[in-house]
DNA sequence: TATACAACCTCTAGTTACTAGAGGTTCAAG
DNA sequence: CTTGAACCTCTAGTAACTAGAGGTTGTATA
């Protein structure tokens, strides 16, 4: 049996993140003691775990939750597992390109040798898009 | 004179967007009708497009005011806004970088020929940090 | 066994940048 | 003068937490 504070240590989540999970209806402590603590047991701590890593590969919780159910289901096809991931690659993907123009833009912009905002390579270019390469 | 409608078609802003940003502080109407409707002189569309434009590019709301600030003093040192730039920049690319390592592994996580959970990748390298090859 | 205090509990509110909706008023064209 | 699109304010919801108030419990040590 762990205590909420020994499951914070073993994954790395904060405890006020063990219970707001709790509150999404991610988890659940296994039970209570008299005092009304959470006391989780190993399956507690692999759930957990498979949350943390799902939320670090940037899974939205609600992502997580399908995918909770979906790894209690051990004998059922995988299509859904395999979309949700898919799914997410591509936002991730998409997400990179739309980041990697922005890049682009404010290294063009952010060398600047001005010395006064008024011929600000910066200020000028947010004043007017057309001075802009990429489109955002 | 713009209504409030008219600064929304010609910045692409959309109407809630600019009353929001009024209650950040980051624009004012020139002022209202009798009947308390905003009303916008050329200066306000300016400064929306400029709001528009460094909001596109991804600065907070926070560096926005400070930015429009800076570009009414353009006789003033322009470093302020270069750093804002430099920073923002600085974070764009960690992001990216952070992005690149979670595409990478959900690309590797995703190709998966199994037919069922019990064998799905997907499932199995959540439940299990170790299959994993970048870290995050 | 008494006590101290770290760890626990619940609940509310704040973060960011909007968006949605309710319920009501004004502007301008016909 | 009527009608309806556009406007107004205010509240609440979004995602995934985090912070803090105010109070209780578990446990190590004296």
């Amino acid at each position: 049996m762990y205590s909420i504070g020994e499951l914070a240590k073993q994954t790395g989540v904060k405890v006020p993140t063990i219970r707001y999970y709790e509150q999404m209806g991610l988890i659940n402590a296994l039970e209570r003691t008299e005092g009304n603590q959470r006391r989780y047991s190993k399956e507690g701590l692999k759930r957990l775990s498979f949350i943390r890593h799902s939320r670090d590969l940037g899974f939205a919780i609600e992502d997580i939750r399908e995918l909770l159910q979906l790894s209690e289901h051990p004998e059922r096809p995988c299509n859904d597992a395999h979309q949700i991931a898919v799914r997410h690659l591509a936002d991730t993907t998409e997400k990179i390109s739309k980041l990697k123009n922005l890049e682009k833009e404010l290294k063009r912009i952010s060398v600047c040798d001005s010395r006064s905002i008024g011929e600000c390579s910066v200020i000028e270019t947010l004043a007017d898009h057309r001075l802009c390469v990429t489109d955002h």
